[in-house]
DNA sequence: CAAGATTGCTAAAACGATTAACTAACTAAC
DNA sequence: GTTAGTTAGTTAATCGTTTTAGCAATCTTG
């Protein structure tokens, strides 16, 4: 056999497939099949290892038990692991899910976009990309389930998931003042998308708000591209270009993780030359010699959010959005 | 409208559904649709961007243009690493990809699988757990594409594609000697999959050919809980118990980690107290002070091989199995 | 005991595509 | 002028579920 089908359970059973259907989803009781032919039937269907066609069943119902996360990098330590924090709070709850890489393509993230809608995935969370608001905004005008995660448009009102970037930089930049530093750089991507700009503006306040001189020659900005592929040599060659900066905030984790590395290759010594400050916690941050301090992102409690808003989304029709605003956890360590 | 439907585009150019698939499926010039019909029938597909129903035409097809990929645990950095590999070829390729991670968890394990084949993946690239062998020699025997990675059942006929662990283990064990190593600890999980074996094996081998004697004594071995949550404090008392040790070896990434993490809290110092290599390359251990040798795995190769060999098997009938064993590359640094 | 209510189940129409089988209108051949 | 072949499509069955509407049979009730 080459698969077994309802009709055949049905047919074992001595019964309609209606009434093994009835059963299968649980509704045998509201519609009065007696115990004696539940109880047949779930024992065939146990039997059997009964699963019903997905594709009859979604058809159908319109419905999949499926929610598609479109992250930036599946590779990148911080999408893996919030992947893996979504993947098994949806699995207990029933969910499937479908995960996909943009690489910062705006065409290949509207080709996912358009995929997953086609797929019929019940819901969506998605780490946008620039071009991706017309999309956005269509999906959820369409009132498509969906939860913008880590970052967001401003003039696209959707339910959205984000750690409080300003704070997070904010406090990062206070603490490295405090401990003396004055010339701080900041090394960051060159997007558009929110959460880089509130990093940035979170250092550049602060440096106002201790009235220090905000130099834009102290921020560095690199090409974003994905997956990140920054040349080594063009990175320390901006380095020593600011041979004078006491202290170096990276916004990203893969900043930091390459930062590390060029401050390796210039020899320079952490923190007696230079302080080190970076967004996201890494393995390698809290291993290194000396330990780099963090802007950490509480990656369970940003999952958590995400997905209960997400399935709230999909059961309750009520659309009223919403929006989360995690704060961040300041880990400081030895690197300043 | 809610969602526009094939028969929608009929319609608005006046053919039938029939017509306007033909066209959707590259079939038109083959069943002698006029030019002009094709040019017209895809102008409105193409300005009412419709995408057919996944589920319409998976039921009709049984095809999906889908592979399931099983990991054991997504936020680990080489199964996200090649997961990003995979799904990037596989996309090109015009596959989605649909992730889980088992966490070693036999139960979810089976389930999964039996989810994905009741979502009608058209293959599936799976790292398995030991109590999957059944559920894979299903599989396998109902000509379901299938490829296991990473590790595989020595007693089922399966199309695999994996690293040569042995070499991996033998190599770097070999390095460790010939750097003057004769008291070798291996770090490694309590696992009796193929990879962990084999790299035991590699280890032990290598002692003996070099007139070294094994002793049981310096293999440490962790329990095998995914995500990883052994506690340091019971592996620093692993080392201690073994203080006359002049290396270690650990056996996968995370113990990699979390084995510096260890030496570190015993004041250890690399490589003059002790010298260490891990298994799989890692950003930690690039940028640790000193940089950690390693058995690196080509990640690209190898999910490269997987997923052209699935390809493969998806398209081709003919299902003869093909085993793929890929060469680790050593790379010595600074850490012995 | 007739009329309604309840019980326990089923028939058949969806869902939206694909595709085998068919048709109708021409053209070509003898 | 009949037959056969080609061209350019269409009709309708089908995939495997879910679910609405309905049908007997039995039970209640005044």
């Amino acid at each position: 056999m080459a698969h077994i089908l309802l009709k055949h359970i049905a047919e074992e059973a001595g019964v309609s497939v209606t009434t093994v259907s009835f059963v299968l989803n649980g509704k045998a009781k509201e519609k009065r099949i007696s115990d004696a032919i539940i109880e047949k039937v779930e024992k065939i269907i146990e039997a059997n290892n009964f699963k019903p066609n997905a594709f009859a069943k979604g058809l159908r119902t319109g419905k999949t038990a499926t929610i598609a996360l479109i992250v930036e990098d599946i590779g990148n330590a911080f999408f893996a692991n919030i992947a893996k924090k979504i993947e098994l709070i949806a699995y207990k709850k029933g969910y499937k899910v479908v995960f996909a890489s943009t690489d910062n393509n705006e065409l290949k993230a509207k080709e996912l976009l358009e995929l997953m809608r086609s797929q019929h995935v019940d819901g969506l969370i998605v780490i946008p990309t620039p071009g991706l608001r017309p999309s956005i905004l269509q999906l959820t005008q369409k009132k498509v389930p969906i939860i913008l995660f880590d970052r967001y448009f401003e003039d696209v009102p959707t339910n959205y998931v984000i750690l409080d970037n300003f704070q997070g930089s904010y406090k990062m930049t206070q603490a490295l003042i405090k401990s003396g530093k004055r010339k701080i750089g900041f090394v960051t991507i060159d997007s558009k998308m929110t959460q880089m700009v509130e990093r940035l503006e979170g250092y550049r306040q602060c440096l106002i708000d201790h009235s220090i001189p905000y130099d834009e020659d102290r921020v560095m900005v690199f090409p974003h591209i994905s997956p990140i592929q920054i040349d080594p040599a063009f990175m320390e060659a901006r380095f020593r270009a600011q041979p004078d900066l006491d202290a170096i905030f990276f916004a990203t984790n893969y900043l930091g993780i390459l930062g590390l590395e060029c401050l390796n290759n210039l020899n320079k010594s952490i923190p007696s030359d230079i302080g080190v400050a970076s967004f996201d916690d890494h393995d390698l941050f809290r291993l290194f010699r000396p330990p780099i301090s963090v802007v950490a992102q509480p990656i369970e409690d940003l999952a958590n959010a995400a997905i209960e808003m997400l399935l709230n989304q999909i059961s309750n029709e009520s659309i009223q959005t919403k929006q989360v605003r995690v704060m961040p956890q300041i880990i400081i360590r030895n690197s300043f």
